[in-house]
DNA sequence: GAGAATTCGACAACATGGTTGTCGATAAAC
DNA sequence: GTTTATCGACAACCATGTTGTCGAATTCTC
């Protein structure tokens, strides 16, 4: 078990625990009121950061066009996690911004990603969990920092 | 840097490292001679194992419909990697086979990776990489094991 | 200020990669 | 032998991204 394994298991085992993670939040937020959410909709309510952002901004920070962008919104705004209000300054601009239940659902998410941490925490130890996540944030560093660019792409 | 991290963390750090591994791999594979390759033709050209595989089986193993198999079938044997030959008992069905080139991808994907996952070891210590290894394994089988479902949706 | 260049978000057209449904041909089960 | 199931192709559709264009509004430049 410890002894070598091929290269091709790393990748593997990655992507497998990502999905893992994903499936399980997903599961507990539909449990508590949030069925229809997509990974793609927490990742932008969190792009959209306290203040909010315009649909353009929100494509920027996404790493998609404004048009894909303005689809996310309109998916969110229908979910009632953002609201899209008139820009103070831009006539021509929209600001979304997270509603209460937006926030409320970035809350549960982030207390359930705690929860499934601290899960495996149990199973490995918090040693081995903190020495998990220091390896792959170095390794993630030499390559040039997290590449989240088409990660919305992957979560449909 | 050792601190308690958000449960957020774990997530993102799965995938950008899975990303990071996937990007090089085919950085690699592109500079020796296979710039077409996309993710999911090695993933499909695995799948097809040694005595190759139907192109239903071979959505079956890909976990998607037969008419998605298809057009990945065309795919690699448009690049050379896979060919069709006449099933040789029933008259419905094609065996789709790795061809040489396809079985030379494999070996140079399974010795890119390798390496990679030894750059990985010279930084991070030998030990570490399996510990880190091992503990995806732990929580992925405990999950119910590697989930790669629609793995291929997410490689395009 | 006035005019030019840019940016906002909507709309249309298209690409890609998946789906289901149907179909003729062939195998397999009864 | 007749019925049922499976093979792979084709068509239609859906979802999610893209680029290009447009009118309106802002910002830059002189």
């Amino acid at each position: 078990m410890a002894d070598d394994r091929s290269g091709y298991e790393l990748p593997l085992l990655l992507a497998s625990a990502f999905r893992v993670l994903v499936d399980e939040l997903h599961e507990e937020l539909a449990r508590q009121g949030h069925p229809g959410v997509r990974p793609i909709h927490g990742f932008a309510l969190q792009a959209l950061g306290p203040d909010g952002a315009s649909i353009s901004e929100l494509g920027r920070r996404l790493g998609v066009s404004k048009q894909a962008a303005a689809k996310t919104a309109v998916a969110i705004e229908g979910l009632g996690y953002a609201s899209r209000l008139p820009h103070p300054l831009d006539k021509r601009a929209w600001v979304l911004v997270r509603t209460e239940r937006g926030k409320e659902m970035l809350r549960l998410s982030a207390a359930v990603f705690s929860q499934l941490r601290q899960r495996w925490a149990e199973r490995l130890g918090a040693d081995r969990v903190r020495a998990l996540e220091d390896d792959l944030q170095v390794v993630v560093t030499v390559a040039g920092g997290a590449k989240l660019g088409d990660l919305p792409g992957w979560l449909h």
